[in-house]
RNA sequence: GCCUCCAUUGUCUAGAGGCCUAGGACGCCGCCCUCUCAAGGCGGAAACAUGGGUUCGAAUCCCAUUGGGGGUGCCA
């Protein structure tokens, strides 16, 4: 049988990075196994509906490569795909259930739910809806349907005996009905099912093979069966999948800023690498592999693999997974990437991005960082010159003005500013006139930047700079050691 | 409260009774390379939550405790 899977995000505007895995692991194994991998937008709750919501989920799951063959915008036998778009299909079903005995209509209004449920807290119990409307006679029903009063559709949920269903991740799993079964509103007043009965009836419908979510409904799966079992239907496999923390207590939340697809990408991390770190949160290919493609995860991809214990996602490792995939760039794709970022901070200036690139490639873990990295190059900060002493260089507050003057000599005399000439320049020069390379470059990188480290050495800093800087700043730290000196 | 899931270094994890004096990766520390910082190379510190069982033998199985997660909505 063919395997089809499925995402089902509610539109909220964002994309979660867990909702990302969630979807991930869907379409790997789908791939996988060559099956099917269907978006469907769940959308029931009306008074959550935001703007331009969808068009986020369709934007982060094609940049993700995640690309899905049945969907509200590719269409297909089982459409639509939107939840809301399907709103009048429901209501047939679930009178069914009511016809079967499955299911009841319910007239209780919320407030009036509302002080049973602070009554029931008021004595210490948890609420539970206590099948009131179930002891409705027909013709009271009849009345109140007839008067147009509003009602929902309760599941008529058993209260004894036990559940089992089995789990592909977590095994074998036993409820009792009194625990983990209640009459959950299948139908809403408003006539849109909720998320409970949609889901059953859809993934019906669509023929879901395989149920991957998270493992916040292991426990309220035990309802969809019933479900399932009251209309006669297959009951899909279940993949239940642990939740993506942020530390031991909390799970990666909007409130810290780090919880969106989006958030990420702003701050300079690559698709790639943020989806091959994501992957390895919660599952693993049973060896130390560690950098996959898309296509190599689909490969490796297992359920067996995956996780009963969440796992917290951490930055810093995130982090190490894009440095190297930034290392791992085209140089002239590094360039492009960068490029907006040089501008952040050298917009104006004539530094010659194409080896700024070269350099910077092996030192950006993200490119939010770059900006600062290279602000140098423009405004030479306001250093102290303390940065000349460097025992190991020896370079001293005393020998650094007379390693600056010989520089600002030697440079002043380079025939062509670029980076070969001025190193067969400089560095016969320093061997010529007994010095170290040390004591005399370090301080021209000091004088050149400011800073105690820096993107290249003083003979590139140089070039970038170009020779009319370069000596001006030679000059400035002259100025400088002078003063300190003195 | 009740139900339920989980538990190996700071973090991600390998481990499915003897292969474990517990392996890999990030991070951290040190050394090398070097005109700085990175990158790269080499090395180091760092873990089986606790207590009971079962067994010739337990990180691996069972139970309890502790800790944490999730559920308990006309949210999804």
């Amino acid at each position: 049988m063919e395997v089809r899977t499925r995402f089902a995000p509610s539109p909220t505007g964002f994309m979660h990075l867990g909702g990302v895995r969630t979807a991930l692991y869907n379409f790997l194994y789908a791939r996988k196994m060559g099956g099917k991998f269907i978006l469907r937008i769940e959308d029931t709750d009306q008074e959550r509906f935001v703007e331009g919501a969808t068009d986020v989920i369709y934007d982060t799951l094609k940049a993700c490569g995640m690309n899905w063959d049945e969907g509200p915008d590719v269409g297909g036998p089982c459409g639509p795909y939107i939840q809301s778009e399907r709103k009048d299909l429901y209501l047939p079903y679930a009178k069914q259930l009511i016809r079967s005995g499955h299911a009841y209509y319910c007239f209780c209004t919320k407030e009036e739910l509302e002080a049973r449920h602070e009554a029931a807290k008021a004595r210490g119990e948890v609420f539970k809806y206590d099948k009131h409307c179930l002891r409705l006679t027909q013709a009271e029903i009849q009345r109140r349907l007839d008067e147009k009063v509003p009602y929902v559709i309760r599941m008529n949920a058993p209260e004894t005996g036990e559940s089992t269903y089995h789990d592909l991740v977590f095994g074998d799993m036993t409820f009792q009905n009194s625990d983990a079964m209640d009459d959950m509103v299948l139908i809403k007043a408003d006539g849109m099912p909720t998320y409970n009965f949609a889901n059953v009836v859809d993934d019906h419908l669509m023929g879901i093979t395989h149920v991957m979510r998270g493992m916040e409904y292991l426990s309220s799966t035990p309802k969809y069966n019933f479900l399932y079992n009251a209309f006669g239907w297959e009951i899909p496999q279940y993949v239940h999948l642990t939740t993506v923390m942020r530390d031991e207590k909390h799970k990666l939340s909007k409130r810290d800023g780090d919880a969106y697809y989006s958030d990420f990408i702003s701050k300079g991390y690559l698709t790639e690498a943020l989806i091959n770190y994501l992957a390895l949160v919660g599952w693993n290919p049973g060896d130390n592999r560690e950098f996959f493609t898309l296509d190599e995860l689909i490969e490796a991809f297992d359920i067996s693999g995956l996780h009963t214990s969440p796992g917290i996602f951490d930055v810093n490792k995130l982090t190490y997974f894009n440095a190297e995939y930034i290392r791992r760039l085209a140089p002239e794709k590094y360039l492009e990437l960068a490029a907006p970022w040089f501008d952040q901070a050298l917009a104006g200036t004539r530094v010659d991005y194409r080896r700024l690139a070269e350099l910077m490639q092996a030192r950006t873990e993200i490119f939010s960082r770059v900006p600062d990295m290279v602000r140098f190059l423009k405004d030479l900060p306001d250093y102290d010159t303390e940065l000349y002493v460097n025992k190991k260089q020896k370079s001293s507050l005393e020998s650094a003005p007379e390693a600056l003057s010989f520089c600002r000599d030697v440079l002043e005399r380079v025939p062509d500013w670029n980076e070969t000439v001025i190193h067969d320049t400089l560095i016969p020069a320093i061997a010529e006139a007994g010095k170290k390379n040390g004591a005399v470059l370090w301080p021209l990188r000091i004088a050149l930047s400011g800073l105690l480290s820096t993107p290249g050495g003083a003979i590139e800093i140089a070039y970038l700079l170009g020779r009319e800087e370069t000596l001006r700043r030679i000059g400035l730290g002259l100025d400088k050691l002078a003063h300190a000196n003195a």
